[in-house]
DNA sequence: TTTT
DNA sequence: TTTT
């Protein structure tokens, strides 16, 4: 049994943050990608087509999302599809698709000039949730671990040949 | 720009197919992925989550779920989500979001003793429509490869017991 | 930053398996891929090709490796790539690609008549490691997790034989 | 039988690209993933671990790598893995694996401003070979499509340079 | 609606 | 609603 989602594209609004009593939280935000059309052969115009997705960070990777993640922002995201119905203002029953994710990585972040000087803010990130399924098949509870996880980010890679 | 999905479940219907006049066709069916529930380290029980997924194969794809795929059988599917909107009977704009195919690989084709004879039906199946994301963004009009690509399907595998 | 690998095939030995002192597990075996062959536009035959891949399977994965996979086993495979160097007996440097698994799941998994009955063994399995790539890359320092993890899996899975 | 590799990382070197006599185009790179280290509960640090990936790409990969690919390049792979042996300038047998592109998508392509102003260089961009997988595993005869790939890249999208 |  |  696997629902696995990958997605590489573009943040469309900036997140949406909630904070629940028991000091958890959730973002929200829509991330498009678009697959570029092309011509048929018989020369029928198949045009671009933009996909919405609408990305659900819980814990740490919703604090990531408040911190770093806007309008704009170049995403890679792994997660999971989920369909959650729900009753509208209406009485309609409606669906909606979301993708939960379990991992998010920052995409692009290189200097301005491409010049690979010290202490830039170049940094790629990568951020996983500690719900995701794995872990949650394991029983973790470790949210508080993520705060730790932001800052190990900035160094390490210094030493890297790129 | 990445729009990916990996899924691995079971049938919960047999497909259902339709032809055009064009000589295409499309299959429909669910898929349902099964997340495992378990127990939060405070006791509270998450339970078991199955998620459907609304499969759409489009020409040797829908061929070949025609054939092969009944309800209950185990699919590996790789495709790309599609939201689709739609006005439902009462005008109403409803939204569906759908699994495009591009792979499909039958699981678990085992000969029904386990027993690794010669000539056994153990092969496992895998397919990939010729429309895919790849193909279609490299502007490849390739509509009669899904000819020969469903004339070669059974041609090379013309041993194989399906 | 992603390495990520996913890998639908057949085991080609039953898995060997260590035990260190720490109660750790490590299980190894191979996997094989295949693509099937194809004959080109210009009558060429590219044969099928099958690729051998080095799977290691560490704690929880290792033990459930013992027990349920053997020679055959048709199996789903996520995890991540990993060149390892070693001196030979000749004092020769060796490179090894292996696959860590973070992911298993048996498939395949159908009574041998295919019939429904109750208390048949066709429950579908998944696990994972709990040290997977998550974990590791977001600073966390929970291998108490990874131990609680062994024992959470006999926890709310308890009418798994694991 | 799937043989799937995802891979997010950065170019170690720029790419070597060789051309046969038939038109075609070989390009081999290195791409190194980064996966950050961590701290166990019992205060064992483990360092950060590069992982270095050798990126082989055909056709109009190779020519996409020979323009646009260079060291330092962030990069989104989609491939398979291939163990190919040689024999050294000794007559010793060696192992090599390689990354067999199957999609290359150039990652945070923005201007360097930032400042989206019409006709920047911005364009993010997808390639995905027409040698994949699928094609090979669905016995298509389209060696000539894939001459027609590559011309049919410079026919929708013929405001890029390719 | 599947599967276990 | 993004991005190019």
């Amino acid at each position: 049994m696997v629902n696995k989602v990958i997605l590489v594209g573009n943040v469309g609004k900036d997140p949406e943050v909630r904070y629940f009593d028991n000091d958890q939280a959730v973002a929200n935000f829509p991330l498009a990608t678009t697959e570029r059309g092309f011509k048929t052969r018989d020369g029928q115009e198949v045009p671009d087509r933009t996909e919405w997705h609408n990305i659900v960070a819980w814990r740490g990777l919703a604090k990531i999302a408040e911190s770093y993640i806007k309008k704009g922002t170049q995403l890679y995201v792994e997660g999971r599809i989920r369909t959650r119905s729900y009753d509208d203002a209406n009485g309609v029953r409606k669906y909606m698709t979301e993708i939960y994710a379990d991992t998010i990585n920052l995409l692009g972040r290189r200097s301005s000039g491409d010049n690979d000087q010290a202490g830039s803010a170049d940094q790629p990130m990568q951020h996983t949730s500690s719900n995701q399924q794995s872990a949650a098949q394991n029983n973790l509870s470790n949210s508080s671990d993520q705060g730790s996880f932001n800052a190990g980010e900035s160094g390490p890679e210094d030493d890297l040949p790129f």
